[in-house]
DNA sequence: ACTGGGGGCGCC
DNA sequence: AAAGGGCGCCCCCAGT
């Protein structure tokens, strides 16, 4: 059973009941008071169709209310639109149904980001209408259909997971601000004030200063270039691994200010104050904000949080962090995409390069230029089982990785020829899908014209790199949006509903997801969370031997899970 | 004063 | 022979 909702910008909203294929079953409904009318109803299970959780959701989880199941009509539409080659076209229902009719089309609202929780109600716009959006929906799951396999769990997983982002901002990961600041106060010396530099950052500019024999803005990669080439060591960029290179007595000063400065600039007393509050970190999440499938998120750098800071992530009394991350992810997911019995039997164990380790035994002589450092980091026959497996994924490979990438080709053909032939469908312009059906771009037209004119040229090439990672990188984006669905319903099983008052959901970071919960909980959750691990498998990719293991720690602080 | 590209680096 | 995927966010700096 099926519910379209129509939201009014009074709050109120209409509704149209429809039957599983999208067909409406009633008549439109009126309804005042749409969270009220949301909760009601949410006792017959019903999945709702509305146009964007985005939007919807936040003022339901205001008013205390969540759903367990939906259609994203604006997230499916992102996939479709993706699919059919049409990537980056208006998304709206607005825009799907003028599309369907062959009318103009509206261009999306940009997505703000100075109000944070868009939401209709406090917007003056026009009320939706609740028959386009069944109609616009109806339609949807004829194109679903008919599209590749793969493409009905897509929606539904990602619908899920624009309710869980919601559900995440809303909740929040908690976080412990006067620890964030004892941290920062330890590292940077206490919160300067505004326009000054931390007191350790200034002491590390004068050192910098000192060194080069006047002053040099640490902050600017030009003056720094400059101050090594006058002092006799030219350098093509500032990057920490190339000043390693050079020895002068400013190198340490310089890569040790730059560290606390990201600290600084990127998380420190700022942000704490924009995004911090009661007790809770609340990143706006991006569904599908990436190509790939991946999240991103907007304002917060949810994503790119530095691990020293982690220790401010902490559970609450009485509750625990649950965090689990999937154990070399992408590896697993070529091995059970390219169906290599081989490398499937490897990846049927804990550790997926160790497993591959005894084929790298010899592999690869290291010619490095430098004789000495050979010696000492020589790498591990371990070691040369991930590096070939990267170069593969990542499409590079320098010196033994090439090596290496031959050792691959001849052991595990399946999985070197999956890889492979992403990487030629993608040079010669086409696209490549996820297991699930998420689409990569199109290329460009200044593509379609340089690569016409000189074939194998670099732009194909690059254009071959990123369609070799995307079938892989949105493979493992489409399995972790399937565990978390899972896992979203499997946590409401426990709690008895859907809420934050039990085990919850509070981050998710690509391959890795934290639960916030009830002490007494804990191990259930941990349970849980290995149940959805091996039901995504399952649904991805049927009888596989290739396992998914998850790294579970149960912890008071974020930063205690390694 | 504002904007946008580039450098650099955080995370995966 | 060489070859390195995806983001967001900060600062600088030149252009307007």
């Amino acid at each position: 059973m099926r519910i379209a909702v129509g939201v009014r910008s009074d709050g109120g909203a209409a509704l149209l009941p429809l039957a599983d294929d999208g067909t409406p079953v009633g008549a439109v409904e009126r309804v005042d008071d749409l969270a009220a009318a949301v909760a009601e109803r949410e006792r017959l299970g019903p999945r709702w169709v509305w146009s964007a959780s985005r939007v919807v959701y936040p003022p339901l989880l205001a008013a205390g209310v969540r759903v367990a199941r939906c259609h994203d009509v604006e997230l499916t539409e992102s996939l479709l639109l993706g699919h059919a080659g049409r990537y980056g076209e208006p998304r709206s229902v607005r825009a799907a149904w003028a599309r369907s009719r062959d009318e103009p089309v509206p261009a999306d609202e940009p997505l703000e980001d100075a109000g944070r929780q868009p939401s209709l109600f406090d917007e003056s716009g026009p009320d939706e209408d609740v028959e386009m959006i069944a109609a616009v929906h109806a339609g949807q799951l004829a194109r679903i259909a008919a599209g590749s396999a793969g493409l009905s769990l897509l929606a539904a997983a990602e619908s899920a997971g624009g309710l869980i982002a919601a559900e995440m901002g809303h909740d929040g990961l908690p976080w412990r601000a006067d620890l964030h600041d004892a941290l920062y106060t330890e590292l940077l010396g206490p919160r300067p004030s505004l326009g000054m530099r931390p007191r350790k950052l200034q002491a590390l500019a004068d050192q910098v200063a000192e060194a080069f024999g006047h002053v040099v803005n640490p902050d600017s990669p030009a003056q720094v270039v400059k101050a090594f080439k006058d002092a006799g060591f030219p350098v093509p960029s500032t990057r920490a691994h190339v000043l390693k290179q050079i020895d002068h007595p400013a190198v340490p000063i310089v890569l040790e200010y730059k560290e606390l400065a990201r600290l600084w600039t990127a998380h420190g007393w700022t942000w704490l104050d924009a995004w911090v509050h009661d007790g809770r970190f609340r990143p706006e999440y991006v569904v599908g904000g990436v190509v790939s499938g991946r999240w991103a998120t907007r304002g917060g750098g949810a994503l790119q949080i530095p691990k020293v800071l982690r220790q401010a992530a902490v559970a609450d009394p009485g509750w625990k962090l649950v965090v689990a991350d999937a154990a070399q992810l992408e590896p697993r997911v070529l091995a059970a995409l390219a169906g290599d019995r081989a490398f499937a039997a490897a990846a049927a164990q804990g550790d997926l390069y160790a497993a591959l380790a005894h084929v790298f035994e010899t592999a690869g002589t290291t010619r490095t230029a430098s004789g000495v450092a050979a010696a000492k980091d020589k790498p591990s026959a371990r070691d040369k089982a991930k590096i070939a497996l990267l170069s593969a994924m990542y499409g590079g490979g320098t010196g033994e990785g090439v090596q290496l990438l031959g050792v691959l080709r001849s052991r595990f053909p399946e999985a070197y020829e999956y890889v492979e032939n992403a990487a030629r469908e993608g040079e010669r312009g086409r696209l490549v899908r996820s297991r699930l059906g998420r689409t990569c771009p199109p290329p460009s037209e200044a593509w379609r014209e340089v690569a016409g004119e000189e074939s194998g040229g670099g732009a194909a090439r690059s254009r071959g790199r990123f369609t070799r990672n995307f079938v892989v990188q949105a493979t493992a984006a489409d399995w972790a949006l399937v565990l978390l669905a899972s896992l979203r319903r499997r946590l409401a099983g426990l709690s008895g509903a859907y809420g934050s008052e039990g085990a919850h959901l509070v981050f998710f970071q690509h391959d890795e997801v934290v639960v916030h919960t009830p002490e007494k909980q804990a191990e259930a959750v941990a349970t849980a969370i290995r149940e959805s691990a091996e039901e995504a498998g399952h649904l991805m990719f049927g009888r596989t031997p290739v396992v998914f293991p998850m790294q579970i720690a149960t912890v008071d602080s974020y930063a205690d899970a390694k």
